[in-house]
DNA sequence: TATGAATGAGGCTTCATTCAT
DNA sequence: AATGAATGAAGCCTCATTCAT
């Protein structure tokens, strides 16, 4: 059991769900939890409300987590994670035959524009990033993610043919991290998701220009 | 009094500071919350903590504000008010004789870089943005501070010379903030300063291009 | 859920103690609160009172009420309820056979004389009087519960052979029910029992006149 | 100082106001909290309310009572006051030479007709009567107040010349004191003024009948 | 294992009273 | 004497967490 931070809570999962039965209750904890922080936001979502809506008891919630934070912590842990896998999975498909360009425009679309998560997506992400503010040990989550992310990026970008040095593309990756959470700040003050992706891809492009091959226009 | 919508509350500040004494309250009340917003978020941020912190007992601050919200409400309006403040001053200096890549920087620097209020701000910001979302009344005072914004940054970047409609104009400004926290972001991942403005630089011009006219140069 | 006037606050039981061990918790709930506002009245009746004079935590009682309004409710509905019982079995054992100055008299002996609840039944029933004039709602019982008690009353008075129109015969039990909190008055003054009686019943007597039959004796 | 029961509190007038301007802020502070807890009643009465409508800062009203119980205290005790000195004039207008019947009748709409205090006068009584339950002293003020009215309607019924004992005569008195009550609560029950004094009248008649010259009728 | 009743610390707010000016 | 800012105990209510069954 994860020991953290002032008030020393745990938070990771009370054990691993080995059995099928643990893992279906705590997937439908985790599921339930993420449509009630979409509808009631962050404020309102209570272990009661969790237990009432899983079709348990409150009880039978804290057998599988040792406390509310770390309900949101593995939602956010699995979030996290399936950034992680769609870009390994695209890494894995890069050819290199492509031109960057469009690998880029790829990625874009597949990391910004998929739904990452089945039903109302934007609006749990949104409550997402509030409890990130709200337990220390999310964001320390974040940042390691922030990490991996960068590396990821930076091999897809070297798989594409970016003609960059390995310092160079490290700190792409980063940059490029970084304009996620620039989409998620404009998301969550209302722009429309197409306007954002505009100015996404064009800032993406600005930081990749200097590394693309000759002649290489929108 | 401000009076509001459904569960009728109060959130303008109880009185006009006139008396000298009850302004410094007033101020100390507001700069103590905004320290404790942006060290410990808006949920820890309780009543009994801002007087504890400001040196003053619970009732105290009902002298001065109606409820928690009028505090936070109140912050809220300076903030905005300060921003509002730095780009009048900002459309002022423009001579047109810049080059709007660094128009756009030096904005960006001026409006969202500088410190509004002592201590950490852009945290303060976040909080201040989560708050938006829980109070309806905060809201609408973005909307019209929005309106007021879109405005102003209009004018910036017309007599900056970009050619762009109003509406490309408020979303730049919106971008070019969300980029400020990019450069914070990666400064506290320990990445060195001069190469972060490179890339704020790359990100900056990727954003502007498409309005920059016929070949402008960096 | 009963939803009520302005303030929009819940004021029936929070669930229908179906359970034994609820119901007697509801009742023991319930009973506690009578006692303290027969005590300590209806102003010095706090939430934090209830619950440590019932052994319970605060918590509890919002298990089964959804606030102290409701409790107080709850008590106001089984008074009434038992006020009405009372008058139904009453008017079930009118015989016509007896005079009408002793129906009337055993009618305030038994409506209002007999103890409705263990203890201090006068001083309850002053309470729930002022209840009743701070929640809206209670009144608004009240209202529909006197609707009830007139036709009852006025069916009594009937069967006992009064000469009394409707409105006449609901303000007769209305003043009867008023001498006897007189009676109780001049016990604790420390009047003689049997004294009281007399003039208790001097005065029934001198409300009930008109409406008797011509000659009628003591 | 009157010392009181638990928690101790003094309830007299800090000072016999004898200088002129005193005694004219005593009696502001007194009218206006009439006028509030007629208006609002005596939930919502507070001593900043009662001193920001008395045109006064709140600790000038600390210097002429002690505390706010004793406000309501006086008031009390000139309410009370009021009624005596109705009764004690109307002693010594008795000559004898009118029928009983009358001078009860007369008394009657002395005692209850009049209005005891300018302006919203019903709403008032009810509010002391509230505050009667909710301050012991009070309770103990009107006991006393009971026994002295008791006596004099025992003496004025001497003077109207009725045919009763010394003991029947105080017995009278106290019965009739109660009937006063009666009054009240049919006053807070909604019954009409009109209705309520025929009832009254009756049951003071009922009292008052063994105790006429014989053929005395309505 | 599962349950859900029970707990009680802690949040927001009010208001009688005090005291420095 | 007068002022009114300041105080803080106390009221109502919520909800994360525990524990007996």
């Amino acid at each position: 059991m994860v020991e953290t931070t002032i008030p020393k809570r745990k938070i990771s999962a009370r054990k691993a769900p080995n059995q099928e039965r643990s893992k279906a209750r705590v997937d439908q904890i985790l599921e339930v939890t993420c449509e009630l922080m979409a509808t009631n936001g962050l404020e309102k979502l209570t272990t009661n409300h969790i237990a009432k809506a899983s079709g348990m008891a409150v009880g039978s919630l804290y057998r599988y987590f040792p406390n509310k934070q770390a309900i949101i912590y593995e939602i956010y842990l699995r979030w996290l994670g399936q950034v992680r896998e769609r870009m390994e999975r695209f890494l894995e498909e890069i050819t290199g035959a492509q031109p960057i360009i469009e690998v880029m425009q790829a990625l874009a679309e597949r990391i910004y524009g998929e739904s990452l998560m089945p039903g109302d997506d934007k609006q749990l992400e949104m409550e997402l990033r509030k409890a990130m503010s709200l337990y220390p040990e999310l964001r320390e989550e974040d940042r390691k993610h922030g990490e991996q992310i960068a590396t990821l990026l930076s091999r897809i970008l070297e798989r594409a043919g970016l003609n960059a040095s390995d310092k160079e593309r490290m700190e792409i990756g980063a940059y490029l991290y970084g304009l996620d959470s620039v989409r998620q700040d404009l998301m969550e003050q209302g722009m429309d998701q197409q306007t954002i992706r505009v100015w996404q891809w064009r800032a993406t492009f600005g930081i990749l220009q200097p590394f693309l091959p000759e002649g290489s226009r929108f």
